[in-house]
DNA sequence: CGGAATCCAACAGGATACTG
DNA sequence: CAGTATCCTGTTGGATTCCG
């Protein structure tokens, strides 16, 4: 493999890694996941009542994904029943702040945009 | 409780607006879109050409949509053949580094991410 | 409890053709 | 050039059922 280090106009290319990656940690479910690990560990049973409107299947796959990304941890108790724990990696754990700062964004900037869309719709009718 | 401001824990809400932003604003398109903006204004077709794999219409509907949320402003001037411009508005400009640092991380993180996967496929066969 | 597997509806999004 | 409109297919993701 030719190790040219990736640049940030390499993003724009539809084959780029970081760009596949950028799809998967922008998605729904990955903040919402990451956001609540993010807290400390918690059981699957856990993370789906704490993440209003997850189905069980989504939550499965979003956390096969992380798991395979090197994000998330999972950790299974063989006890009666089975406890399974998830938990974010080192590297998982470094992309709290990014991640972070884009809640921060959305919650500043709630009410602006609600404003623009007001606006825009009036003025289109 | 009943509080006007919305709260981080609120993320995790079906109806919450943050939320609703937070995937708009995680979308694939969208970050591209504004890391060309970035630079500067662009026209439709340039824009198209910047970004690989980006189909007319989700080119249209994507800056539709920012520019509903008050983050991307068009100006059409009237010449022939017509020419529409692109910029990012004051408020889509705040949303730069955010998105920056989320590239950032996709492209410092990307080898580890790829063998994570490694890792992980080989593990599971 | 923590899933896997299947089925199916809804929607995203590409291709194409046409327009001011 | 910068779109709009239509059609049509692939994928997403919910609901349901079953299992270790």
């Amino acid at each position: 493999m030719v190790t040219t280090s990736a640049t940030s106009s390499d993003l724009y290319r539809t084959d780029c890694a970081a760009r596949q990656i950028l799809d998967r940690v922008g998605d729904r479910w990955t903040v919402l996941i990451i956001g609540v690990l993010s807290d400390g560990s918690a059981r699957f049973s856990q993370l789906r009542r704490r993440i209003e409107g997850i189905s069980q299947k989504m939550l499965t796959q979003t956390l096969r994904g992380l798991e395979r990304d090197g994000l998330v941890h999972r950790t299974v108790f063989p006890e009666v029943p089975v406890r399974v724990e998830y938990e974010l990696t080192q590297m998982g754990r470094t992309l709290e702040e990014p991640l972070r700062a884009l809640q921060r964004w959305a919650l500043e900037n709630e009410d602006r945009i609600e404003e623009a869309h007001a606006t825009y719709d009036h003025r289109a009718q």
